[in-house]
DNA sequence: TGAATCGACTTTGTATGCAGACGATACATC
DNA sequence: GATGTATCGTCTGCATACAAAGTCGATTCA
């Protein structure tokens, strides 16, 4: 499958994103992106509407555009449902895992390796959670979590919120990684609902400090 | 909130979908849409941009873009999330819906009232499900739950499907609602369940169907 | 007869340019 | 001093235009 430059930049500026150069409430400016990425602003315009489908984004007819800025709601909502598509996944992806699957977990249980190659640690966090649902393959349950994450993707860019949340994320990633070579499901997904909890806990409140100032 | 010219194209083409104008499997041209909108190719991109990103159509860079044909793998898959997401809101739901919800309701109850005002059946469909889903507010599974059905839409617009789903639909619909209008969210949510089991049989036969003739 | 190759036509992908909308700043008025 | 209003500059939304890629059919050769 051959692979357009639009669909190329909205991943570019996904990842921006994730990785803060865009930070939430950031306006995306046309003709700046596209003399970043060298193209015409008409590549960069498709490529946010692909964005703004995902919810990346918040646009505003004839006025701009801009890197949407979840309210604790919404962060609340997002993971209700995450809790109920992820565990059901994990049970019927964790008999079918294999040692190759495990290891790209453990490549990815430390969330805060910023420097290990650029990757952001939205996106080790993102690998180590594809590697556990990797036993099966629901390509449209995937593009939803991936979505429902993406929408959060900004409030990671944070080196003070990972100062606190990177020990616990790396605990309960641990666990829930044992329980599942372990071929304990019931223990896995219940692990998993508890670790989703936590991110709930620790993104809503940050969101809901952000509404107060403001 | 303004509307863009962009936007609106796409809520058409979606429709249009419905109404079964661009059939399944149907190529979509840039410069006829363009044509048939009276506008440049430009927003029309733009718009199948945005159809993309829904899974409604898919686009093989270079070559063209099609109304994505779903699979029954991907019928099934779209059930299984809308059966975890559905009940759980409608459970929700019904304690706080009003009157006012009810008579909504109760006019989208029939889904083939094609002549009505020239609301196809899916959109009819649609709206009984969104009067059900009235009484909380859930802007983001809205939105998901609204996008699995798009997916499908395309396999709304069939007469022949809607001479044998009607009659069960309807009767189906009607127990849900009364259900609903009694308080019985337990009794609601079952059958909403079973609802949405039969129009997965219904629709993973249908596309097994025309997998079979390939 | 069947397969492979070439070429014309169609359609897509992107750049450039222009008109209009939006927002900010400065000014006038109460 | 605060509020309303005009004006300017910036940015967006869209049309036109051109270049590249792909598709399909005709033609040729085995």
């Amino acid at each position: 499958m051959k692979k357009l430059r639009t669909d190329e930049i909205a991943d570019a500026i996904k990842i921006d994103i994730e990785k803060g150069i865009y930070p939430i409430g950031e306006p995306l400016i046309q003709e700046s992106l596209a003399r970043r990425y060298g193209v015409s602003r008409i590549p960069i315009r498709e490529a946010l509407k692909t964005l703004a489908a995902e919810g990346v984004i918040d646009v505003h007819p004839g006025a701009g555009t801009f890197v949407s800025t979840p309210n604790s709601d919404e962060i609340a909502e997002i993971f209700e449902i995450r809790v109920q598509l992820e565990p059901h996944l994990l049970r019927l992806s964790i008999p079918r895992l294999g040692p190759r699957d495990f290891e790209a977990a453990e490549a990815a249980l430390e969330p805060t390796l910023k420097l290990n190659g650029g990757v952001s640690p939205f996106a080790q966090d993102q690998r180590f959670h594809d590697a556990l649902f990797a036993g099966i393959d629901r390509p449209v349950h995937a593009r939803i979590i991936r979505s429902l994450r993406t929408k959060i993707a900004g409030l990671y860019a944070d080196d003070l919120f990972w100062a606190t949340r990177s020990a616990p994320c790396l605990a309960e990633h641990r666990a829930i990684l044992d329980a599942a070579k372990a071929g304990k499901e019931r223990e896995a997904t219940s692990l998993l609902i508890r670790h989703l909890m936590h991110a709930r806990e620790a993104l809503t409140a940050k969101a809901a400090l952000r509404e107060q100032f403001r």
